[in-house]
DNA sequence: TCTTTACATCGCAATATTACGATAATAAAT
DNA sequence: ATTTATTATCGTAATATTGCGATGTAAAGA
């Protein structure tokens, strides 16, 4: 196996888990944190910054480009990245959700 | 490879990145969801809730029980998980401190 | 045009994850 | 003591992820 039974689970419980996935990596933690302390944009400064390949980085960013988080823009031979905030926004919320819910314990534990 | 470079990355950012692999599966979103909802602890039932079979949930249990979200108890001959309220904070907060950054794009996108 | 720079993509090798049957281990019930 | 119920663990097959060198592509500069 090694293939998520994605057809018993509700949409939304895949859509969360597939938002926590692209950020389950520290390399895509990092470029995140890169991008918001920057403030603007940023490009091959990352792999510079972090001790990756190009070709990893580039996949990475690719993967957090795929669920929104962030977007490109093409900047003469560079590219410029930046976080959508609409889409970390609505992260944000997703996660509250879930995390805002009362979590009682009952007897036993 | 297929082995991330945990080295070249603050401690900081691997415990968040493992944070967000545990819950980056949906059976695991589904596990929690039922434990909140129930209020109670719970055990096998979990196994009749969602359609996998009784091995894989109790790994998904023990991934979750790993990192500190759940704690079980022995009840019998059954066992009862909840959540741990204060680890279920502490992880909220930790994705807050990401999530509630300002993320000021500047020109480009 | 030729070169350089910045990215993206392909194709692999190494490792990790997911799922499950089989098989323990433990406690209750008979 | 034997059986039954509930869980944990082991082993393994299928698939996914990570990382990177090599190669492609597109824009800028010489």
């Amino acid at each position: 196996m090694g293939l998520t039974k994605a057809e018993i689970f509700t949409d939304e419980q895949n859509e969360l888990a597939l938002l926590f996935k692209v950020l389950a990596h520290p390399a895509r933690i990092a470029i995140l944190q890169h991008i918001i302390k920057q403030k603007a944009c940023i490009c091959n400064d990352l792999v510079g910054e972090l001790g990756l390949a190009q070709a990893t980085i580039s996949q990475h960013l690719k993967e957090l480009k795929n669920v929104g988080i962030i977007q490109g823009s093409v900047e003469g031979k560079s590219v410029c990245y930046c976080i959508d905030e609409k889409v970390w926004k609505q992260i944000q919320m997703k996660f509250n959700e879930l995390f805002n819910q009362d979590v009682k314990v009952k007897q036993c534990c």
